[in-house]
RNA sequence: GCGCCCGUAGCUCAGCGGAUAGAGCAGGGGACUUCUAAUCCCAAGGCCGCAGGUUCGAAUCCUGCCGGGCGCACCA
């Protein structure tokens, strides 16, 4: 049971009587005690009385025998909530007892869409592929552990005017040969040479053009190309989503070009629900509010005037998609920040055509970009954007490393396997410990660290308690009584009760930086206990009170670490 | 021109209506006969971009500036 829950709804009973009418006690945590409540400080002036008087009566009138020690007012009107630790120890033995961690199945599962990671066919993956593949199957995990029904879409490049190029360049080198090419991994380089040959060589740029047309044209032989490209790509992506250690599988492939036989008749219906607009040969939505650089109404083009679909008729097609045929009722697009106005110019679109209407609704989980040690956009020393398997590759090695270094003990394949959840958490929690909306910068110091607000931090607090468990030879009892004698102990009693307070925040605002922090200050508590309260040297109850403080903790760490998709080594 | 995001300690970041603004790193000082010192503890470090306003109270809300980034009709 989340602490900061239990207080909330022993005083909100106890300030509605007082104020008489519903009041939020805002309880936080405080530095003074272990808890705090304001809110008698912002009805000061709705009751007309004085805050101290009213933080009075409210604790005159609460029910808090049980739960705290001290409850007193404080300053201007504060109260200060000290719990006591008999109630902190009771509390900490029920959490020890459940599965789950004190966190509740979602009493109401809907169904999500996490569209995420979008790769596109034939080109490769790079770094701006990154926070999205990370962000959304963190979302992912964590709203599929709270019960929801997550649907993973990997909404994949798959279609559009560059395909006749990559088609015609595939059929210049042979299948054999691209399939062969493409199957080395070496997207870029099949990309570039594609580009290339369409800047040089007339010839070639037409022969693409008719590929396109030949292509929308279902023809079988171009459809037969276009499908190995696919295939190769969709091979390729799996491949660093498993160096990523992210949970998208093939089956969550959902390429733009599985909507094509959808958008006609969504323009249709956009027609018949008279929201279309021609504007220049092109087919428009305008939904209100949306004004472009002269001021005038923001069109959502659906239909160029060549008669192509573009993006906006796909998205609309797949929001369709979702909410109607999935049953989706969330739909979550981690997709960078800068098309922000692209996707609400989309949902008001889809909100107008009926297709987006309450409890359905749609969320831009947006974010930064990452930034080299410059302060500029990650580039390579060549300008390009930096291949995300090279910054992987780069992260695993430089973690292996770390592990060869700092435990001689480890055995070349543990120590590999250390490297790639030491390298790839560090990556990950690097991008997910801070605020998703701004831009980060990629430091291999930092996030490699040892000590601060990183993996390698959090991983080593966990290995730490194993470690405990391998010496001690046993497991913690479960239905050990807890005992909480030093400071540090009750301390970390107290942050292993607000994990499920946290999960909940941020299955609603998809801010996983306050997981990340959550986790952190949870392992720098379990490292002051660690310091300063012997486990296995202490005695009969103490040692079995400790002990599943350990276990409570290494719990919480791997699920909350699962949660972000980072593994947990059993020793570094 | 309009819109969005961002300016907090030397650096990287939390905090987004409440009590003296918090961490980590770097720099200073301590702690290994004791469960991994890949750790812990202590001290130091701030006109919270600037100026107004709202409020009993503003880093937090509003307005206007300044600085940085990104968008603004047929590219996905």
């Amino acid at each position: 049971m989340d602490l900061e829950k239990l207080l909330t709804d022993r005083l909100a009973p106890a300030f509605e009587k007082v104020a008489g009418l519903p009041v939020d006690p805002v309880v936080r945590r405080s530095q003074r005690a272990d808890f705090q409540s304001d809110a008698a400080l912002a009805l000061a002036r709705r009751l007309g009385r004085p805050p101290r008087s009213i933080a009075a009566e409210v604790l005159d009138r609460a029910e808090l025998g049980d739960l705290c020690a001290v409850a007193e007012v404080s300053g201007p009107g504060f109260l200060n909530l000290t719990v006591a630790d008999r109630a902190l120890g009771g509390l900490v033995a029920a959490l020890a007892t459940d599965p789950r961690l004190g966190v509740p199945v979602a009493a109401e599962p809907e169904t999500v869409v996490v569209d995420y990671s979008g790769p596109n066919v034939a080109k490769e993956m790079h770094v701006g592929h990154l926070r999205s593949t990370v962000i959304g199957d963190a979302a992912a995990r964590l709203l599929e552990w709270l019960g929801h029904r997550v649907v993973r879409a990997n909404h994949l490049g798959d279609w559009g005017t560059p395909f006749g190029m990559l088609i015609e360049h595939l059929a210049d080198l042979g299948e054999a040969e691209a399939a062969q090419e493409l199957s080395m991994g070496d997207l870029d380089a099949f990309y570039k040479a594609a580009r290339a040959k369409f800047d040089a060589d007339e010839a070639f740029r037409e022969r693409s053009r008719q590929r396109v047309v030949a292509l929308q044209g279902g023809d079988e032989a171009t459809l037969r190309l276009w499908r190995l490209l696919v295939e190769q790509s969709e091979r390729y992506f799996l491949a660093v989503y498993e160096l990523l250690d992210v949970t998208l599988t093939a089956r969550d492939f959902q390429g733009e070009s599985s909507y094509n036989d959808l958008l006609a008749p969504v323009v249709a219906d956009l027609d018949r629900a008279g929201l279309l607009r021609e504007s220049d040969g092109a087919a428009c939505v305008f939904p209100p509010g949306f004004a472009g650089r002269d001021g005038e109404p923001l069109p959502l083009i659906v239909r160029k005037s060549d008669g192509g679909y573009g993006y906006p008729a796909t998205d609309l097609a797949a929001i369709r998609h979702r909410t109607g045929s999935v049953g989706a009722t969330r739909l979550l697009y981690v997709v960078g920040l800068p098309q922000r106005r692209h996707f609400e110019l989309v949902y008001a679109a889809a909100a107008q055509a009926g297709w987006l209407v309450p409890p359905a609704r749609a969320e831009h989980v947006g974010f930064g970009s990452i930034l080299g040690s410059d302060g500029r956009m990650l580039r390579s020393r060549s300008g390009e954007s930096v291949k995300l398997v090279a910054l992987l590759e780069e992260a695993v090695a430089r973690a292996t490393w770390l592990a060869r270094e700092r435990n001689p003990d480890l055995g070349e394949a543990e120590a590999a396997e250390v490297g790639r959840a030491v390298g790839i958490g560090a990556i990950k929690y690097a991008d997910l410990s801070s605020d998703r909306h701004k831009d980060y910068v990629l430091d291999w110091e930092r996030m490699l660290a040892l000590d601060g607000n990183t993996a390698p931090y959090l991983q080593y607090a966990y290995s730490r308690i194993r470690s405990i468990f391998r010496r001690a030879g046993t497991a913690a009892r479960p239905d050990a009584a807890i005992s909480l004698v030093e400071p540090a102990e009750r301390a970390l009693a107290i942050e292993l009760l607000g994990f499920s307070g946290v999960v909940a925040e941020v299955a609603r605002s998809l801010d996983f930086h306050q997981l990340a922090a959550y986790l952190y200050r949870l392992a720098a508590a379990f490292s002051a206990f660690y310091e300063r309260c012997p486990v296995l040297r202490a005695g009969g109850e103490l040692r079995e009170s400790r002990l599943l403080l350990c276990d409570l903790t290494a719990r919480v760490l791997r699920q909350g670490l699962y949660l972000l998709g980072i593994r947990t080594p059993e020793r570094l």
